[in-house]
DNA sequence: GAATGGACGTA
DNA sequence: CGTACGTCCATTCA
């Protein structure tokens, strides 16, 4: 047999090699915008993929230590004792790298109270009576003695990993001038300063391989140790027992129980997927094709792991009567899948567990489906938001939506991006969506078929079911999916936006921004790109000498707080311009981008994004009308363009008052709190005076701006410094405006710490309703990543329980417009406020509905108040 | 052409 | 060193 023939053993340490990178990579480079730190993932990863394509192994395991602790701290509790603790940042990796090579097929070894280094011996051993070429690499020397004809070691260079040097017999011996069995022999005489073992000491290197030469062996100079001369002679014998104990601490275990062998650990195809969303998890971007390489996978290839090739039944053609005859035998729960080819619908897959049957859309096909299709008759879809659309155009509306794969994979993991059916086969199935290759023309791989999607759909739906804890089933059932049909309507019938107003008013703002653009000019004595940061930086930093600002990523911040507060300290007219441009341009753009998407019944038709969001709330999308300008007296003119569409009546808009804070004041049950919402006062007001120990006549609008900035951040986590930023006061002043308020309005403090104390055992936070968002971070050794948590935390409940009352009320809205047969109806939802359509002679019943449902759409200890204004158009309604 | 970061609009 | 989003532009990378 040939050494091109025999297989190859690669064995790594991983702990000692991403340690190596950590120190070697610069951490400000490998962070992700989260706050995690990256580098000994990074490096590891890179040196690894590196080796894998170098060597090409066939073989591959990388070994972790799980702790700090071994067998050879218990024997001997001085060792290692004096390394500095780990740093958390660098421990904190070891999981993301363990993930990292689990997702790369790579299997991952550790045992309890074993160093990495001896599972390293084990499998080198067991490889090379296996047969195998053994390649272990390792930072750690004593990994030296397992060198053999068979056996290589890969040793990192003293600066990083990206170098590794080769030991074979030949070179230890070149080297140390002793084979590498001896190796041990000489560290033990030399001791180990960085693993807290001394040895003989004045014995480097050198003398302990002259005296291992004349001897033989480590036993017989111990032996015959007082024929020594000198100094060195007294020393050894001095330290006899020294040398003995290090000669046991290094010699590595090569008979560590392992639940595999060398011949499990043959090269599996990476999960490319997996490999992706961890990589896109942790930001590296250039390593994942160099991944794929060293690993042979082409990158396009979206091919998942080798999951069981499970077959759907096969497509079944069918025509409108087989369909009608199908249904009619059909168990009960029916899972439906409905292709949208311009808006309507192309094809349409029904499926039970055993069977199913597709259909292109005709009339036939729909006469023969649309009472099933209306009727109570349960259905189970992925993301029915766009069918039940498609259907509603083509004159079908929907019934008896039961379930949507989509809309549960979001309730139990909110914060998953990648929401395809395909991904939730992969992970609730553990098999693969068939999927057409969309690179190819002509698709070597056929796609799932409408009937095959929905087979795999109800499968899934089940599977999801099954994951479902606490109340996240009630929330799908009584919350998203009466609320999916509120928004597939409110998406339908968009709303009215006037062409003129718009048009005029960018003329307007493009005509002003040139102005402004000029005079910037020549503040400055030169034209730049008034958009782009990076010129910004030049004229501000080096032409104007201004003081540098916040850092980001890429140099120094010119955002409009930073702008704001260099106008305070170096006036210049060039700020006040530019912040002026950037808000005409600003509104240029959202005018620009509101009128390009008016459709031609004159209407913008949003997207809701139900599950855009981790907290519950909706998002909204092409374009986003959820963040329509409202602040500046002028930005309100885009409003205004915002219309009554013709048939109707007026435009009605409902907004909850402080629905946040009520929502505080319900969870933390503060008295104080509670009671300034059943007095009616002014909230800002009545908490000031309690505050400040004024009469509510008495609060200045100073001291009302005050407590407001404060309540609401209390919302978000704000600290004394970011509360000292935004009120432009000073960090002690505002330390004292807190402790105030937490004086007066304890059991908010309260509230919010147990919360988060409780999200840290439980692991998730939940709403009144029972909606959860898991936080794996609050238990992270890094500390930035863990306060983000702990603030995201705090505000998930307060956020999300608003968001399912503003839900409860929409659907209710919805429903109950439409079982009254009114003509009246809602279009958009602003996070806490909606915006209604009403038609003539409608006014009364719609507000008082609206005003009831918002109302009651929740019972807290607070009132839920309803501010209603009417208008022909948005700006107008609004107050 | 795709992906990223900065800036900024809303609740 | 304040939560939750989407969009635009300039810039960088392949």
């Amino acid at each position: 047999m040939t050494d091109s023939e025999k297989p190859t053993l690669l064995v790594v340490d991983g702990h000692s090699l991403a340690f190596r990178a950590f120190y070697a990579l610069p951490v400000d480079n490998f962070t992700t915008k989260d706050g995690q730190h990256t580098n000994g993932v990074y490096g590891f990863l890179s040196m690894f993929v590196n080796l894998l394509k170098a060597e090409n192994p066939s073989h591959v395991a990388v070994a972790f230590d799980t702790s700090r602790v071994s067998f050879r701290t218990r024997e001997y509790p001085e060792y290692k004792a004096t390394r500095s603790e780990t740093p958390p940042e660098f421990s904190g990796q070891i999981p993301l790298l363990q993930d990292c090579l689990r997702a790369m097929q790579i299997t991952v070894l550790t045992k309890e109270d074993i160093e990495a280094d001896d599972i390293l011996a084990t499998l080198a051993t067991q490889g090379e009576e296996a047969g195998f070429e053994v390649l272990v690499c390792s930072g750690d020397r004593d990994t030296i003695q397992l060198v053999t004809d068979d056996v290589t070691l890969l040793y990192p260079n003293v600066q990083g990993v990206s170098q590794l040097k080769r030991y074979t017999p030949e070179t230890v011996m070149e080297r140390y001038g002793v084979p590498p069995a001896q190796y041990p022999e000489i560290a033990a005489l030399v001791g180990e300063t960085s693993d807290n073992l001394p040895g003989v000491p004045k014995v480097g290197e050198k003398t302990a391989v002259k005296w291992l030469t004349q001897f033989g062996s480590l036993d017989v100079l111990l032996e015959r140790a007082d024929e020594i001369k000198g100094v060195v002679g007294g020393n050894l014998r001095e330290h006899i027992e020294d040398v003995r104990r290090n000669r046991a601490l290094n010699r590595l275990l090569r008979d560590v129980e392992l639940p595999v062998t060398p011949q499990d650990l043959v090269r599996r195809p990476i999960d490319a997927q997996a490999v992706r969303d961890i990589f896109a998890r942790l930001e590296f971007r250039a390593l994942l094709p160099r991944v794929f390489e060293a690993s042979g996978t082409d990158a396009a290839d979206s091919a998942s792991h080798d999951a069981p090739a499970v077959s759907a039944p096969p497509s079944v053609e069918a025509d409108a009567v087989a369909l009608a005859a199908w249904i009619a035998d059909a168990p009960e729960e029916i899972a439906v899948t409905v292709t949208i080819e311009n808006g309507r619908p192309g094809r349409i897959g029904l499926a039970s567990l055993t069977t199913t049957v597709e259909a292109s859309w005709s009339d036939d096909v729909q006469a023969a489906l649309a009472e099933w299709l209306t009727a109570d008759a349960p259905k189970v879809m992925h993301d029915a938001k766009g069918q039940v659309k498609a259907l509603q155009r083509a004159g079908v509306r929907l019934g008896g939506l039961a379930f949507d794969t989509l809309l549960a994979g979001w309730l139990i993991r909110p914060s998953f991006p990648d929401k395809t059916l395909a991904h939730l086969v992969d992970r609730y199935l553990g098999e693969k969506l068939p999927e057409a290759d969309p690179t190819q023309l002509v698709p070597e791989t056929e796609g799932a078929t409408p009937g095959q999607v929905a087979w795999f759909t109800l499968r899934v739906a089940a599977a999801l079911r099954e994951s479902f804890e606490g109340r996240v089933g009630e929330i799908l059932t009584d919350i998203e999916l009466p609320t999916l049909r509120a928004l597939a309507d409110m998406e339908l019938a968009g709303v009215a936006v006037s062409h003129e107003k718009l048009s005029g008013f960018s003329a307007e703002l493009g005509a002003r921004a040139e102005r402004l653009a000029a005079d910037a000019y020549l503040a400055i004595d030169r034209e730049v790109n008034l958009g782009s940061p990076k010129q910004l930086q030049e004229v501000l930093f080096e032409q104007l000498q201004l003081p540098k600002t916040r850092k980001t990523k890429t140099g120094y911040s010119t955002d409009a707080a930073v702008l704001a507060d260099l106008q305070d300290s170096h006036p210049h007219p060039f700020l006040d311009l530019l912040l002026q441009h950037r808000e005409a341009t600003k509104m240029r753009q959202i005018i620009e981008s509101l009128d390009a998407a008016i459709g031609s019944d004159g209407r913008i038709h949003t997207t809701y994004l139900q599950t855009g969001s981790q907290t519950g709330r909706l998002s909204s999308t092409d374009p986003n009308l959820q963040n329509i300008p409202v602040r500046t007296e002028e930005s309100r003119r885009i409003r205004s363009a915002f219309e009554v569409g013709s048939g109707y009546e007026t435009l009605l808009t409902a907004d909850y008052s402080q629905i946040e804070m009520r929502i505080m004041a319900h969870l933390s049950e503060d008295p104080g709190l509670i009671e300034a919402f059943n007095t009616g006062e002014d909230l800002h007001r009545f908490v000031g005076a309690r505050v400040f120990g004024v009469t509510p006549e008495d609060v200045t609008p100073a001291m009302r701006s005050k407590v407001k900035a404060m309540s609401y951040g209390l919302v978000y986590g704000l600290s004394a410094f970011g509360l000292s930023k935004q009120l432009r006061i000073d960090q002690s002043e505002a330390k004292q405006l807190m402790s105030e308020y937490f004086a007066r309005f304890g059991a908010v403090r309260d509230y919010l710490r147990s919360s988060v104390e409780q999200a840290r055992i439980d692991g998730y936070t939940e709403t009144i309703f029972g909606r959860r968002r898991p936080f794996p971070d609050l238990a992270s050794p890094n500390r930035v990543l863990r306060e983000n948590a702990e603030r995201a935390a705090l505000n998930a409940p307060i956020q999300g329980s608003a968001a399912d009352i503003m839900k409860i009320a929409l659907f209710r809205i919805h429903e109950e417009f439409r079982a009254q047969g009114l003509a009246s109806r809602v279009l958009l939802q602003i996070h806490d406020e909606l915006v209604v359509e009403v038609a003539a002679g409608e006014w009364d019943t719609a507000e008082r509905i609206v005003r009831e449902r918002m109302g009651d759409a929740a019972t807290l200890t607070v009132p839920l108040d309803v501010q209603i204004g009417r208008g022909p158009n948005w700006e107008a309604a609004g107050h």
